[in-house]
DNA sequence: TTTCTTGGCGTAGAAAAACTAAGGCTATTC
DNA sequence: GAATAGCCTTAGTTTTTCTACGCCAAGAAA
């Protein structure tokens, strides 16, 4: 009973995070990914906030992690607990007065799409700086800061999405090449270029316009598009273009259209806005320019 | 626009705990011990936030800071968002099966009212186990995790506050001292015991008993209650005493009232709980015990 | 089967953050 | 007009946090 022992600490609010994440997505991967650490700086941080509650959060499973009944019944309070951080952490960003607008895209649109129009867009905005990340998967504008993103997705129904462009699929390759098929000689000849995140494009592809390829799977794969875009220019095999994506190569007659036909992907290049955002009007011209 | 760049990091989080705590307190100070640090170790995280929003958000002055305008537009938010982590943070904390019950108190209740009583509660709940935290300030329990408080204040209407005793307050002093004054020796002419953190407990009892003291606020102070007790009991002087925190003492005979009259400091002696708390009954059993 | 891939754990060392202690500044007090 | 008391900052140290890397288990592919 002796006085004066110290003030119980306050909880470990970044241990709150990465178990916040942890749960949303199930996965201590998945959460280091989201906060762009580790996965082992996750699990240490789930770990310290169950020896501090003295509540076991997860079960851990050989392939994944699963949550306990009392880290399920946790989720909600936790999340909406970081939802009201976002709304602060916005409230404090808008307040920045001489910030970056900060843009994430895919890297494939980063490297392709956005540059030429990035460049008109600083002429209107000579005083504007702008920081470009690319992101594998859209963020969480409520949560995340960013102040515009362009990604590939089916449109809902959300406000502050604008629709950019339906995404057109078809083959392309080099001139020299589309001479050789346009002799006669067939796809599956030729390698077929692949990008590492869209691997079934060549096999919805087949599907669509009926040609038959022997194995859509096969072929090289690139990590980014624009390596595969790269290569395809040099002649090393057939890529599936997208329509937003080559506009460059297709203006400079480096690549071609192997077919007159395109195909959708059901996918759209977006364009979102976060809800509220600093700079309202000058995101909204941004957006209205890229439009265009 | 190279590709890549790392994905900006999430909002210092203990940054923005620290700016709440001091932009609700306008003071480092204040803040500081609220969250158990040094200001220093607040006025770096203020920093930080500052830095990393790029905003200015308090005015230092030499005599204590001032939120700036951008500052206080943030707070009301800020503070949402932690009472949002503080709602989090108390689900996770009652979901623990076997954790202490909590008590925070005022060092001089936890040392002369609480243990007797603790006592007989612990016959009652042999299995639970108790943890008392002496504290100058009422801990907020919506913010805290405690389970009980006891402390001296004025009752307001809110709920979850029992009323246990009013603070009645009178002289207190050793048997020999009260024979001397019983022969007509003035009080002045003994030393005054004060507690630190009831410096007026004096000069209001002058004035509500009439009696003139020369200099109310002399005579030695003691940083706890509790010593001051021990030295009236030595015979050190004449001392404020409070019913509830000298009944083992009156009943021993250790000290003795110098007059029958006591006055009502006008606070009470006050029992709190939270809101929502787990062990809900055991909880609320105990706070029926405590007024016995 | 074997092999490969995926996801999580543990540990050691490196990197980063947080804290304390001492110092400086400004107003107030004697 | 020096001394005192508040309050904040700075420098340096302690503590935490993160990464890298090896390990293990389970499911998928060969």
């Amino acid at each position: 009973m002796s006085v004066a022992p110290p003030r119980p600490k306050g909880p470990p609010l970044n241990a709150m995070r990465a178990f916040e994440a942890a749960a949303r997505h199930c996965s201590f991967v998945a959460a280091g990914e989201e906060l762009n650490v580790t996965p082992g700086a996750v699990s240490q941080h789930v770990k310290t906030l169950e020896t501090w509650s003295g509540v076991s959060l997860f079960q851990r499973n050989a392939q994944g992690v699963e949550l306990t009944a009392a880290g399920r019944s946790l989720l909600k309070d936790f999340s909406d607990a970081f939802d009201a951080i976002a709304v602060a952490t916005h409230s404090l960003r808008n307040l920045s007065p001489d910030a970056d607008v900060h843009i994430a895209a895919l890297p494939s649109i980063a490297q392709l799409w956005l540059p030429t129009r990035l460049g008109k867009i600083r002429g209107h905005f000579p005083d504007l700086n702008f920081s470009v990340t690319a992101l594998e998967t859209p963020p969480s504008l409520t949560r995340d800061l960013f102040d515009l993103s362009v990604f590939f997705g089916v449109p809902d129904d959300s406000l502050n999405q604008i629709v950019l462009a339906p995404d057109e699929v078809f083959p392309v390759c080099s001139p020299k090449l589309a001479k050789q098929i346009a002799k006669g000689q067939k796809l599956d000849s030729f390698a077929l270029l692949h990008d590492q995140t869209w691997h079934d494009d060549w096999a919805t592809w087949s599907k669509n316009s009926g040609i038959p390829l022997e194995d859509p799977e096969s072929g090289p794969r690139y990590s980014l598009y624009s390596l595969a875009v790269e290569e395809a220019k040099a002649g090393a095999g057939i890529l599936l273009g997208h329509t937003c994506l080559l506009e460059e190569a297709l203006a400079a007659g480096t690549l071609v259209p192997v077919f007159d036909k395109s195909y959708s992907s059901g996918r759209s290049l977006i364009l979102s806005l976060p809800h509220a955002s600093r700079r309202r009007a000058e995101i909204n011209d941004i957006g209205k320019l890229l439009q265009l």
